[in-house]
RNA sequence: GGACUGGUAGUUCAGCUGGUUAGAAUGCCGCCCUGUCACGGCGGAGGUCGCGAGUUCGAGUCUCGUCCAGUCCG
């Protein structure tokens, strides 16, 4: 290719450049090392909506921003060039789950990580699997030690601890690596969601010891983010949040939401979660969301999303555009021959018809969630590129309710 | 001209010895998908069972006629 997506992984260069030397979050110093950095460079004065720069050995990210879900090293129907040079992500997220079990971890640290094995330069997050044992796995079994879970792919046995979630995740060697957490479902007793969050509390000490003891495989630095739990019930998010604050990551999440509550509610808790967590640091809301959640996250204080809407939905014929929510299969769409996105920037945008893409979804053709998930992750990286703009811009707030009740709407 | 086989949803077919609102697959139409799913999940519409007559309490199912398609024989 004429232009290289592999990062040469020179530590020292990296470190010097950047010009910051620090102790690793954990308080060891196994060696001196570069730390993540996040600037905050605006602040909305109506809601508490900011935007920053999250600074990565694989280049800085603007925030608010959202990860495109590459859940096996790659973002379905896409090259990895077109997630880069035409989407335009500035990061994206994989699963340390589904990695795990295939191609195994093992062989992603011999290729030299996750960066060198799919080509992607630009900075990763793991998720660490807890989500996905919870969503995924046959049969699992949460005890104080860790997880026993079947394989959803050939139904082995395996056993997953917070340490083990940190080494997997040391080899993949993702920028960002997540805690090893419960996710309960929704509804939850609040007995068990109560359990379910000491545990992931205990976990996450686990996690913290075991990441200052250990490096990356690859050279690069890793930041380990902690999970706020705590289900819908105020009482263990304020808990949760104050523990997980406490911890003094340099960036934090928020997870167990999205999960079937009513987005009321889920404001609720972010909003809550959020006046707890420090603001120097990113807040990341996980699995969020419907381009409506994540613009009323953003207004809450969050600047992390990531979310398989615009992909999976994508997929299966739902098209997210600047004037709202098209179900490109249905049978109205078949001889609108305008493009699918006046005056988008990519070139799927104005080069394809609505017609033609709706063909291509009724044909069966492989293009078709091709065309339609660059075109919503197009759609989600303007979204969030706009917020950016707007909340420098001082006017968030007033843009934000506008859009919201345009991009809900069904066309 | 004769014999045989078959004619059941848009399509390909299933319906045992006649018995409740005739099924499946696929297609069509619509909905769903929030840290898992590239061909996924759910729902809906759609048939006077070629046509006509008969037997029977009751026929997609039996009988006769007729039309159509296919195969074979002359």
């Amino acid at each position: 290719m004429g232009q290289s997506y592999l990062l040469s992984p020179n530590k020292i260069y990296l470190c010097q450049k950047n010009g910051i030397f620090v102790k690793n979050q954990a308080g060891h110093e196994p060696g001196i090392r570069f730390i993540m950095e996040f600037t905050i460079t605006s602040k909305d004065s109506k809601s508490s909506a900011r935007t920053g720069i999250l600074t990565t050995d694989h280049g800085q990210v603007e925030s608010p921003f959202f990860m495109p879900v590459g859940t096996c090293g790659a973002v379905k129907a896409l090259h990895i060039k077109e997630l880069h040079d035409d989407v335009g992500a500035q990061i994206m997220l994989s699963n340390t789950y589904h990695l795990f079990l295939r191609p195994g971890s093992g062989t992603i640290a011999k290729a030299g990580g996750l960066h060198r094995f799919n080509g992607w330069d630009r900075p990763i997050l793991t998720d660490s699997g807890g989500y996905q044992i919870y969503s995924l796995a046959d049969i699992r079994k949460f005890t104080e030690n860790g997880v026993v879970f079947q394989s959803h792919i050939d139904g082995s046995k395996h056993t997953f601890t917070p340490e083990h979630a940190v080494d997997v995740q040391r080899q993949l060697g993702a920028d960002i690596i997540m805690a090893f957490d419960e996710c309960t479902p929704y509804p939850c007793e609040e007995d068990y969601a109560r359990k379910s969050m000491k545990r992931t509390h205990r976990w996450l000490k686990r996690c913290l010891e075991h990441f200052g003891h250990t490096e990356c495989s690859h050279g690069y630095t890793q930041a380990l983010f902690p999970i706020v739990q705590g289900s819908v019930y105020p009482d263990l998010r304020k808990e949760s949040a104050e523990t997980i604050a406490s911890s003094d990551a340099p960036g934090n999440a928020i997870g167990g939401l999205s999960v079937g509550e009513p987005a009321k509610m889920m404001y609720e808790m972010t909003d809550l979660v959020c006046s707890i967590l420090p603001a120097d640091k990113p807040r990341y809301l996980m699995g969020v969301g419907t381009p409506a959640n994540i613009l009323e996250s953003i207004a809450l204080g969050i600047d992390m999303f990531d979310c398989v809407i615009p992909t999976r939905n994508g997929r299966n014929g739902m098209l997210f555009t600047r004037d709202g929510i098209i179900n490109i299969k249905n049978e109205k769409w078949n001889e609108d021959f305008a493009p699918l996105e006046p005056g988008g920037d990519l070139f799927c945008d104005t080069g394809y018809s609505k017609a033609f893409l709706r063909h291509m979804f009724i044909a069966g053709e492989m293009l078709a969630p091709m065309i339609a998930t660059m075109h919503n992750l197009g759609f989600y990286m303007w979204l969030m590129k706009e917020a950016r703009k707007q909340i420098i811009a001082g006017n968030f707030s007033a843009w934000k309710n506008k859009m919201v009740v345009k991009l809900m709407q069904r066309l």
